[in-house]
DNA sequence: CTTGTCTATGCAACGAGTTGCATAGCAGGA
DNA sequence: TCCTGCTATGCAACTCGTTGCATAGACAAG
């Protein structure tokens, strides 16, 4: 249900076409939402029906027409519903953590390139965030009161930014056991 | 796919019941992957079917009997082979964050009370796995070489205890910035 | 003028995950 | 005796998410 609620929000921070949309879940909203375009067309399609969307017919120049979504007043009321309702705390899905289990059963120090990849994705990332900030919050104003929806903005992207760097040191310390047991030998 | 694999790798450090299986995904495997039972009695049947798994009833006294399900060649086969297969770096999915993004169109105080909810929950959290922590890697034997196994679930605890402790902290942060945006008065 | 790339939208099929419901053994307490 | 609660397993229906495929306009390079 949650994508739903993703989209709102990113229309209603801007409204926009379905392909602009895919392309934010590839980086702002992306930080913490994933969705491909197909799912995201889907769902625009039922959203509209459901009344929380308005489409819009756009011609463009040098490029295809496309259909700019923006929200409703009952979609902002399906949002603010949501808002107003406790939702459960995460629950994590990684996948790498059960390859690093899964190592006793096999060569764990054939895990070490895969995991090496994995920390340069995350460094990658990292990198790209710090642009974004240095791009988005701290260049234009002096710490003046900027607007709530900025100050949220940036507070969620700190959190990007800190589970970066939180797993960046912690695939460190998996290579770091991970060489250690390739020291130690295969079996011992 | 891989909810087959985090059943293999559990099953490989102890073979189970289904209802012991939904147990653990509650607890050690549970810190980097979810599932109810309903979804693991279902794979569990899928996996013997296509051999990857063995069952055998025992009858239990004081309590209904159950299915025990261990892991055949095939299924550690099957597992080796995934291990060695690159797997793409994780995408987040966090509510949390949409919500915080959704609240410029709300309002922010409002989240106050969820967000510290969530906060409590992970401060249990990490508690419980600090706990865990001290119970299974700590108190028995010296900086001596433990098993691969051992150090291999140690080292994916301590990612779930510094997940945790970077989301509290990430959690104060947003705290610190709802209460700004408040005391800065709704509107400014 | 064909090929490739980017923008832009969409269908169909499948697999993963959730929710609600149902059953049943066994134990302890009201 | 009935009710509650824990152990234990499972079906059915539904939604969510992924993968593969298809179409089409515009432009640039060869």
């Amino acid at each position: 249900m949650a994508l739903d609620h993703a989209i709102l929000v990113s229309l209603l921070e801007r409204p926009g076409s379905g392909y602009e949309l895919a392309r934010r879940f590839e980086r702002s909203i992306g930080y913490f939402w994933t969705a491909t375009h197909q799912q995201i067309y889907r769902v625009l399609g039922r959203m509209v029906t459901d009344g929380l969307l308005l489409v819009r017919e756009v011609e463009q120049q040098g490029r295809p027409d496309k259909k700019e979504y923006s929200v409703t007043g009952p979609g902002r009321a399906a949002l603010a519903a949501w808002l107003h309702k406790p939702i459960e705390p995460e629950s994590l899905r990684h996948d790498l953590a059960v390859k690093i289990r899964g190592a006793a059963f096999d060569d764990p120090a054939a895990l070490i390139d895969e995991v090496e990849r994995h920390r340069q994705a995350h460094r990658d990332r990292l990198a790209h965030y710090l642009a974004g900030e240095l791009r988005d919050f701290t260049a234009p104003d002096a710490p003046a009161p900027q607007d709530a929806g900025q100050e949220l903005q940036h507070v969620v992207l700190r959190g990007g930014i800190a589970y970066e760097r939180m797993t960046i040191a912690w695939l460190d310390d998996v290579l770091a056991t991970l060489h250690r047991l390739e020291a130690a030998g295969p079996g011992a």
